[in-house]
RNA sequence: GCGUUGAUGGUCUAGUGGCUAUGACUGGGGCCUUCCAAGCCCUAAACCCGGGUUCGAAUCCCGGUCGACGCACCA
């Protein structure tokens, strides 16, 4: 069994994760968070929202998961999210058709159906396999169709990610925001994606979790104004160049944007933001690196864009979060399609005064004198240099006519024209995190399944084993495991006073009587309970209990009155276990 | 989507055309003034789904679903 099978078995046993569907034989691609697991994942969404809601200051937003066509119209997910499929008629192996045709032409990109068919027909191409016809392509889009209302109704897609919805309501934001740049704002939910063959558990779903930001830059000053906080982290980079030579580099921020690695101090104190959040669930350092995307595999809007990649005992590296540039492309391909301007007003610093020449053509005069070509005229004469104005006959040339316009036909004079701002098109900064991902690697990266050197028993081969979760206390999603040590009214009792007593500080506690205390130990281990809290006969004489790390097994005694504060100190790491209590030998 | 392969209590597993389907662990109830799995008593729980062959199918055949692996796919 490989650390995938051990975590998933668990994970399945204990209530973190279920496959969907199940009592129907299941579908791929979809899983069912079980109790332990929604609790985990809401821990895991409450750190990011910390980060990103509270500390930066985006506020979160809700938008439908339906969205019209009008959205992946301008999103291009309705013509880019789909590849041009076509299958051997012999085997029946699936090919991407514009791969095929690849080396018989120059751009197989942007190649319609019909024409793939022609080149695939013209060129003879074959089954690379069994060497058969192919049958037609067809779009394979990877998202969810449905309609909205009854009948035929109005076309509608599962949304492939959040980030749309946060474009769409720009001007909403903006003015929310006081019209001020940088501004952002951020989303936590679902997304869909109909994947040809989903596998890998959690790592590839139909349907899954996505926490974006998308923040909105002034395209001229992508600097950060909290930069310095970042600057010094060290961080592994697996940039374009690592990756042709094969070697991370280990750096720091502040080098990494200074050199031209990081695009820009924007992207660097986001590529700092998230690996703080992912060191914060415990995900282990050494297994955590960003890989830069190449030119060829960036999508074509972004002009950089990093990963982070979180490394698996089975899969090896996977990608958890994308960080990406996407520049003004989403917010210009909506301005587009619904033809409103998605810009915003932006102050310079002093007001620009220029002095100016201002032509102001005479329609009064020219309407009548040019009929249709008034227009025209009057923008040729907009053209004009003030030499050229001051002639007293003026000779143009409209549309290949000679017209001839005198000085009566327009005013002029010098201006000083004040500018002060104008009106731009943000950048866009997305950090997008698949929350599906990131929860099954903070699972992997805090089991561990250790042997125990203190076992006397030596009957078995493999020797005392516990498995154990070591969830950060932040994230765990029981706190607090209350254990009478033995099933006796007496001890049941002040437990159950106890409970309430670390309830009412918020706590989730969890109450286990049945079993033997190791046994009960080891069952709290294996779901990552962080403290257990032990009532036993010495409790009814001086009303101290026992409160066990669940890392090192040690156990403290610790005065009731103090417990619920004691303990919530330990979970929130404002004190360390050695110092919380006397330690019991 | 294709190919290979598998599917038996919650988990791991035995079985193989024929009585009430094996065992372990886990789970639940109880005993125990035992603080770190495997103590004692009691107890619950399974042949992936649909067809076919057969007197009889968990077992053989076909199809489907799900999992693993390989290919393809993964804006």
């Amino acid at each position: 069994m490989d650390r995938y099978e051990q975590v998933i078995e668990l994970a399945k046993r204990r209530g973190f994760l279920w496959n969907s569907f199940e009592l129907y034989g299941g579908v791929a691609g979809f899983y069912d968070y079980g109790p332990l697991g929604s609790t985990l994942k809401r821990r895991i969404e409450d750190i990011w929202r910390d980060i990103y809601v509270i500390n930066e200051g985006f506020f979160e937003i809700e938008c439908p998961t339906i969205g019209i066509e009008e959205v992946f119209l301008a999103s291009g997910h309705l013509g880019g999210f789909s590849d041009p499929l076509c299958e051997c008629k012999e085997c029946g192996e699936a090919y991407r058709a514009d791969h095929l045709v690849e080396g018989h032409v120059e751009f197989a990109d942007g190649l319609k159906n019909k024409e793939l068919d022609g080149l695939i027909e013209q060129h003879d191409i074959v089954c690379p396999e069994c060497g058969g016809k192919f049958g037609c392509t067809y779009e394979f889009n990877l998202m969810f169709k449905t309609s909205i209302g009854p009948g035929e109704g109005r076309k509608g897609y599962m949304r492939p990610e959040t980030a749309q919805g946060i474009f769409i309501d720009f001007q909403r934001l903006a003015r929310y925001y006081r019209e001020k740049l940088p501004f952002g704002a951020t989303q936590i939910g679902k997304s869909f994606r109909n994947e040809i063959s989903p596998r890998q558990g959690v790592i590839r779903l139909r349907e899954f979790t996505q926490a974006e930001a998308e923040i909105f830059i002034d395209p001229k000053d992508k600097s950060h104004p909290y930069f310095k906080e970042v600057e010094a982290t060290s961080i592994s980079l697996f940039s374009c160049e690592a990756q042709e030579s094969g070697t991370i580099e280990n750096t720091t921020i502040k080098d990494a944007v200074s050199n031209g690695t990081i695009a820009h101090e924007f992207l660097g104190y986001q590529l700092a933001l998230t690996q703080s959040f992912l060191l914060r669930l415990g995900i282990k350092p050494e297994y955590l690196r960003f890989r830069q995307h190449k030119k060829d595999e960036m999508a074509h809007y972004a002009i950089d864009c990093w990963d982070a990649e979180i490394k698996t005992d089975r899969f090896g590296w996977i990608e958890t979060v994308g960080i990406a540039d996407r520049t003004d492309y989403d917010l210009k391909a909506h301005s587009n399609v619904s033809n409103q301007e998605l810009s915003i007003y932006v102050e310079y610093d002093e007001p620009i005064t220029t002095k100016e020449m201002v032509i102001k053509p005479n329609m009064g005069k020219l309407g009548p004198i040019f009929k249709g070509k008034a227009k025209k005229v009057a923008e040729a004469i907009k053209g004009l240099s003030p030499k050229e104005l001051d002639k007293n006959e003026i000779r143009l040339e409209v549309d290949g006519e000679v017209v001839v316009v005198s000085s009566d036909l327009f005013t002029y004079s010098e201006q000083t024209v004040k500018v002060s701002g104008e009106n731009i098109i943000p950048h866009v900064i997305e950090p997008s995190f698949g929350i599906d991902r990131i929860l099954y690697c903070t699972m992997e990266h805090a089991f561990e399944s250790e042997l125990l050197e203190d076992s006397t028993d030596n009957d078995s081969l493999e020797g005392d084993r516990r498995n154990v979760l070591k969830f950060k206390p932040e994230v765990a999603p029981l706190q607090v495991a209350v254990l009478p040590l033995l099933t006796r009214n007496e001890l049941i009792q002040p437990a159950r006073e106890i409970i309430g007593l670390l309830r009412r500080r918020g706590l989730m506690v969890d109450y286990d009587v049945s079993g033997t205390i190791g046994r009960r130990y080891r069952r709290n281990d294996e779901i990552g309970t962080p403290y257990s809290v032990t009532i036993d006969y010495q409790t009814l004489e001086d009303n101290t209990v026992t409160v066990r790390d669940r890392d090192s097994m040690d156990q403290i005694r610790v005065d009731i009155v103090d417990l619920s504060e004691t303990l919530y100190k330990l979970i929130k790491g404002d004190i360390i276990f050695s110092e919380a209590g006397e330690l019991v030998t």
